[in-house]
DNA sequence: AGAGGTACCTGGCAGC
DNA sequence: TGCTGCCAGGTACCTC
């Protein structure tokens, strides 16, 4: 479900209702997450304030007291904000409750996410501690991509996905920057020359900085912190669109496995 | 070191 | 209707 633009979505979605807050409990229905919740997470909570929710890559990190809360919503997670009780479904895994009795609600049928606390500021955590940059800072230029990619023969998407090279470019929106850049997902990362980068970082930064504003992308389920769905899936101009005509040159679009992932092109616009 | 495959889990859908 | 197999927005971890 979620890529960066959900993620943040999220964030600001819970942001306004959660940050300042005191933790008051914690419930756990279903342990067993990507990672099993820790057993004492709830302890490391209770009574501290939510000072701030912030996010890396798709990590939520939710300082709490002296430490952080870690949250990744896997593929199909989703968090919201209940103003009261309301009775758990069969995937409403975690519960955190609040003192003005509202609680951040996790829903997670797949359960690829996680919760996870780190005793720091939660940068230095395993999973975070080896991430690339984030796509919307100024270090992810063409330059940094360029020289990394030099000699690498792993298809351009496969490359834009790895959590090393950059957070948070997912299954769409790699199909999605690729069409707009005009380049084949399929080519290989090191024989792409430095202009055409240039225009890839653009093109990546300008897609997850619309995706955003436009809530994100609801294909199946996604909802922000409030229930609303996203709407850049209007926006989509290549995935899930195979065997419908292109909008730029009416050529029919495809779709080829890279690294097991379905990825969409368009043959008249993608070398 | 880099590249590719597997694993985790549930639900929805196409095809028979 | 019911079964089977495949697909899904992620990513750590294993092997070659």
């Amino acid at each position: 479900m979620p890529e960066l633009p959900e993620v943040e979505t999220t964030r600001r979605g819970i942001e306004p209702h959660v940050c300042g807050q005191r933790v008051s409990g914690l419930i756990v229905r279903q342990r067993r997450l990507r990672w099993p919740i820790p057993a004492r997470l709830g302890r490391h909570l209770q009574g501290h304030r939510v000072r701030a929710v912030r996010r890396r890559g798709k990590y939520l990190l939710l300082s709490i007291g002296q430490g952080t809360l870690i949250i990744h919503l896997g593929m199909s997670g989703s968090l919201r904000i209940l103003r009261h009780d309301q009775p758990p479904g069969p995937h409403d895994h975690v519960d955190l409750l609040l003192n003005d009795s509202s609680r951040l609600r996790f829903t997670d049928p797949r359960r690829f996410g996680a919760w996870l606390w780190s005793a720091g500021p939660g940068e230095q955590h395993p999973l975070l501690a080896t991430l690339g940059p984030e796509p919307l800072e100024a270090e992810f230029n063409a330059a940094y991509l360029h020289a990394l990619s030099r000699g690498r023969r792993l298809a351009i998407k496969s490359f834009i996905m790895s959590s090393q090279v950059v957070v948070g470019v997912g299954n769409i929106y790699a199909s999605e920057a690729l069409f707009r850049a005009g380049i084949h997902p399929a080519r290989a990362a090191g024989r792409i020359s430095a202009p055409r980068y240039r225009r890839l970082v653009a093109t990546i930064k300008e897609v997850l900085t619309e995706a955003i504003s436009q809530g994100g992308t609801t294909l199946r389920d996604f909802v922000d912190g409030e229930g609303k769905p996203g709407y850049f899936r209007h926006e989509l101009r290549v995935y899930k669109r195979s065997g419908m005509a292109c909008q730029q040159c009416a050529r029919t679009i495809r779709d080829v496995r890279i690294g097991q992932r379905s990825s969409y092109y368009c043959p008249g616009c993608q070398r």
